[in-house]
DNA sequence: ACCGCATAGTAAAATGTTTTAAATTTACCT
DNA sequence: AGGTAAATTTAAAACATTTTACTATGCGGT
């Protein structure tokens, strides 16, 4: 009384067994006569017949799903990240069970349980920047007693080692801060993330290494810890000492476009009096009335990479940790000018 | 030697039958002792059992599982609603299948397909703007055909009855329009998107209602066939005549970008010299140097009551289709300014 | 001692496939 | 004919659950 035609109508219908219908179908068993598979082939063409997945997992243990967890694709970062992903399965004929976390730590571990439920061969984890390294293992811990291969995504984690896809933002970090120095910037202010993460701490050794590079001192004064937000991109205008600094360089574009649009208000000429470098490249950036130059990550691939490395390769976690590190650039707009000063 | 515990590593460690496990756990069969009952929940405790969901699924026939049909989720249209249903499903305790088709026909087609195959309880249904009306009709029947239940995301198509959730295009259009109108604007180009589609054209309904509303007459030379994107609100302005509009009415934020930056680049002041509204109101409208005036559209809103409505009643196809019509408001910015000529 | 009934628990079937090992049929060779 | 090898095809088990229908045990009442 099922909706669906099963194996067993195809059975029933050419007088054959399930066994030799699946053989044909999956072609094992290759010694069956030709007219078999003709007449296997043809009631299932008229029958439109599809075997059930549901099944073919049970018995196969496997589900050719990838679970990704993220915390909020609204972000651009994420929707580009989930767009590489799904291409990548898509290509590769598997299909993406998408967990939005809220940036919830309790919601990752949640997600986790359920992918590990439902199946899946392989979790795409960007870990909720809630997470400091406690709450960072224990996910981890969890990932790994539930035996599903996984690949982190974009953010390290200390001393854990694991499958990772990621951008190099130390070198992103100096890309951005290069840039300017070569300028004639000398007193760079720099709008960073939550300095627990592992990219923030990253980005900012980029930027110190370009500094000393350059024999130009580091300045704590310069350095606003942010949050990633458009709110603490205009904060950080308020606290930073006006006239300390000839160019910001901010850690996210939310957040430059927050110290642009405070400075602006504040009778600020951008790029003349103050020059903005951002990081991630984001469309918008490009549309702004005085377009942003951004470090450019290469999101949508870091995605791609991500799926192919599990599905590539499904023992993934037996073998040794594997880390892609791809390479950002920096996408020059109208945001910086030589330093007047 | 399976690597997860299983129903029957419970029964073999406590000593029961795997039908009081299952029952139990399930809160059926409501005769077992409670000394039963605590022995079976430790022992479920501390292996750390949790059900097979495929095995679930199978014997079940159902998998709490929904596939959402969009066409590119880095598109912030498709990024708010998916948090909207993927919001709705966690809430509800079920997952979310993504499939991204690149606005492609086929790859609907293909969609459509898997998710059945892999047995999901519901098929939310963002149809790619490639479809006129025979390829829509394909896929309907494909879907019912398919016995799944479904609803149709934002765009209604001509005569298939079925469920949809939606806003009301007509209403925005009037709305965005009367506020020109109100601002003593007459002369007011039109930025539509492809006329073949039923949102495009309801959103025009609403122009010209409110247009003949206040007796301005409708120009057809007012009116640009544009496709939704950047570089189609740029290319009105070059073939819209000079002078012949003081206000504008983008049918996406997108293309208003487009109108934005090309009005600029020629001089002109906005909202002095012209007006614009947008249909969206992406977040970005509120960054730009002028902040946009745009039609805001519940999209998070239509994704949560879209899975709020199979979830809640899986018997959705057999009784007879719902329409759950959202409305839009305007989000005033500054991009709209009293008309002078 | 037997009946009926409530209580506690379980065996077996079912879900739709794949896979393994075996059975059947055909063909060929003496 | 009889035997063996090769060519086809299939029965049954397995996957991990839930569900249906049944069994077993004990107890009170006559």
């Amino acid at each position: 009384m099922s909706l669906r035609v099963t194996i067993t109508d195809i059975a029933k219908r050419t007088g054959f067994s399930p066994t030799t219908i699946s053989q044909i179908l999956n072609g094992k068993g290759s010694r069956f006569s030709e007219e078999t598979r003709q007449i296997v082939k043809q009631a299932v063409r008229e029958s439109g017949y599809r075997p059930n997945q549901i099944a073919v997992s049970l018995v196969k243990r496997t589900t050719k799903t990838l679970g990704l967890i993220i915390s909020d694709i609204r972000n651009v970062f994420f929707s580009n990240l989930a767009k590489g992903v799904e291409d990548k399965c898509w290509e590769m004929g598997w299909n993406l069970i998408l967990c939005n976390t809220n940036d919830l730590h309790v919601r990752d571990l949640e997600s986790i349980k359920v992918l590990a439920d439902k199946g899946v061969d392989g979790i795409l984890y960007a870990m909720a920047s809630e997470c400091d390294a406690e709450k960072a293992n224990m996910s981890l811990n969890l990932i790994e007693s539930l035996k599903v291969p996984y690949v982190m995504l974009d953010r390290t984690l200390g001393e854990h080692l694991c499958n990772i896809v990621a951008t190099n933002h130390q070198k992103g970090g100096y890309l951005a801060t290069k840039y300017l120095i070569d300028a004639g910037h000398e007193r760079i202010a720099c709008i960073t993330g939550p300095l627990y993460l592992d990219d923030t701490k990253q980005r900012l050794d980029g930027y110190r290494t370009a500094l000393s590079e350059s024999s130009i001192p580091f300045r704590q004064s310069l350095i606003y810890e942010g949050n990633y937000t458009l709110e603490s991109g205009m904060d950080s205008i308020n606290v930073l000492k006006e006239g300390s600094y000839t160019a910001v360089f901010a850690f996210n574009d939310m957040s430059a476009y927050g110290v642009y649009s405070r400075l602006r208000a504040k009778g600020a000429d951008i790029p003349n009096d103050i020059s903005i470098v951002g990081y991630d490249d984001i469309f918008f950036s490009e549309l702004l009335d005085v377009p942003l130059t951004s470090v450019h990550q290469p999101v949508y691939e870091v995605g791609t990479e991500a799926a192919a490395l599990i599905i590539g390769d499904t023992e993934i976690n037996s073998k040794t940790p594997r880390q892609v590190i791809l390479e950002p650039s920096l996408t020059i707009r109208s945001s910086v000018a030589r330093c007047k000063s």
